[in-house]
DNA sequence: GTCTATATCAGGATAGAC
DNA sequence: GTCTATCCTGATATAGAC
């Protein structure tokens, strides 16, 4: 059926961006990864272009999905433990999170030329950051929504800098990772001094 | 002279990189941005990629300069004002500094895929980070070199983070200018709780 | 060192059969 | 819906004159 093949081919054109990147990827090569022809590729998507937004949704879908897709079980057992590990998850060595946020960086850093793409990452980022700024909340109810989603847009972009360097290669997982959780914990005691009625300055 | 053309070539590489990203650097184009022909370029550079490799060199070395140039006069002054402003350097709608960004940002999302561009990259950030934790601590000359470190870690990977949505154009320049201070500032708050005698808990 | 002209080729995209 | 075969543009790279 037509349209587990296109599924095929996006899975496939996820697994090519995150080894060459968008500029390495090739339809040839969408194809071959799939296991279809490139004519194939051409009748399910327009155009290098359509396949390149296509894929783009498919990605930050799965990222939602195994962002906010783990918490349900667990959650309320601990807002400020469910709220580390949904940042702790982008660092990974599992193979799919790995592919993921190599895929997620290159469509940001493609976004920078590309006004169309621009669209469908602001969108994934918004939710994105909904969601954080959210579970912040969730460890401090009394933060304005304001101060949240601030919170919340530096703890994106500290992510998203930090993921480059994991997997440029340039910043050990480990590392990583402890840079992460760091930087909620300084989040989190502003956010502390800011809301409770013990202001000390 | 033929240093001369040289030198023109790779500042008009950096530009055409700032404007359609390494993906999008066309020989011909940089040809024509520096005035010269194509032929000019393959005879100074090897090929497509010895024109990459010395442009981003070119261009971590003109980012370094700036980055460092400046505070010489008026440093010492405030240094809390000095670093402050020295991480704002990058969020300026002078053509320089958003060529300068964005060809920063085409390099680091470049790396990723690319082995040879990682030395480069990882001198130059090291640079950086050094530069800018020794900074950090002539605002708390009592805070340990690790801790030191690991802010300016943090502060870079954030600035490279907000730099790339500015870029972008999904976070407007004002904004982006004032998470970054708040980042500072957070980062700051941290480091005067965990070093000064008065630690509240 | 620098140009004009051109060889060469990779890769995006389509035609048409099944 | 899917394939094979092929076209064609645009970009890299070189030859050779000045």
């Amino acid at each position: 059926m037509g349209a587990d093949r296109r599924a095929a081919i996006l899975r496939g054109a996820a697994r090519v961006i995150a080894r060459h990147g968008v500029r390495g990827l090739r339809v040839t090569e969408v194809a071959a990864e799939a296991g279809v022809s490139t004519a194939l590729v051409y009748y399910h998507f327009k155009d290098r272009a359509g396949i390149l937004h296509h894929t783009l949704e498919f990605i930050s879908d799965r990222a939602g999905r195994y962002t906010s897709g783990h918490p349900r079980r667990e959650r309320d057992s601990d807002p400020r433990r469910d709220l580390e590990r949904s940042l702790l998850l982008e660092f990974q060595d599992r193979p799919e999170v790995r592919e993921n946020s190599t895929a997620w960086g290159e469509l940001q850093a493609t976004a920078v030329f590309d006004p169309e793409l621009r669209h469908a990452l602001a969108a994934a980022r918004t939710v994105w950051i909904g969601e954080l700024s959210c579970a912040i909340g969730r460890v401090h109810p009394a933060a304005s929504a304001p101060a949240l989603t601030e919170s919340a847009e530096r703890l994106t972009a500290t992510l998203e800098g930090l993921s480059t360097r994991w997997l440029s290669g340039l910043l050990p997982l480990g590392h990583a990772r402890e840079l992460m959780r760091d930087a909620l914990a300084v989040e989190l005691t502003r956010l502390a001094r800011h809301t409770t009625p013990l202001v000390f300055d």
